[in-house]
DNA sequence: CAGAATCCATCAAGATACTG
DNA sequence: CAGTATCTTGATGGATTCTG
């Protein structure tokens, strides 16, 4: 039914277009990580630095912003001395944990499969 | 059980942490791309550059290396003149579209709600 | 056609030091 | 505690050229 049209937004491969745009906010390492330690409770941000282990003060900083920006995290400060904030996911933010958690499902059943398909690969170009 | 091991493999977090991991190797633009148009069919390596607008042919050949690497994708050379090669999933890759298939019902989706979060950041960071 | 190889600009990210 | 600012480097990715 569709005419020569090439941009058809029912297209799937338009959905997967889509998908590149926003994977590229959302898709990074530390955005994935810093979603998944808030999916269960609001954190303070040098407890979410202890969380995640390798991230620097500067990427926290970043992704949080970034996440904020997205209207994924919400920030609140308390004008307490020493001061406190609190970094909690927006409902918008709780509805991507569904999502990522299916894909984390994936990635941790898959793992040894993807490594040993590796090892392989590494094994015949090796030689 | 479980003793005073943090690396409890059952913990949502660690989940996460092995999700960061793997997001590293497929959660960039081009991977994700790649794989949603290989979802439906196999394609040669020049109508994957034509269907993906922006990609340059050096990240085509590192993109699908890698997933040839991870096992996701099946590389078919056929010995004609000129050369043909094929991409396709593997059963492994074709296992990802799903979970990648909701994250980008996801992202549609959710676009227009994170787009005016945007603005709205922009707005009062902005003055 | 399908790549490999080289060159180069840019940018992302870590380390470090300073502030309210 | 929760940032910001600056610096420096190393990886990334684009353009281009060459080959089987």
């Amino acid at each position: 039914m569709q005419p020569s049209n090439e941009t058809d937004p029912s297209d799937p491969r338009q959905e997967c277009l889509a998908l590149g745009h926003v994977i590229d906010r959302i898709g990074d390492k530390w955005t994935v990580m810093v979603v998944g330690h808030l999916s269960t409770n609001s954190l303070r941000f040098n407890a979410l630095m202890r969380a995640i282990p390798g991230i620097s003060h500067r990427m926290l900083t970043l992704t949080l912003r970034g996440l904020q920006r997205d209207g994924l995290v919400k920030r609140t400060v308390f004008p307490t001395v020493p001061p406190r904030v609190d970094y909690e996911l927006t409902k918008l933010g709780q509805s991507l944990t569904e999502p990522l958690s299916i894909l984390a499902g994936w990635a941790s059943r898959e793992k040894p499969s993807i490594e040993s398909a590796q090892r392989e690969y590494d094994a015949e170009n090796a030689a």
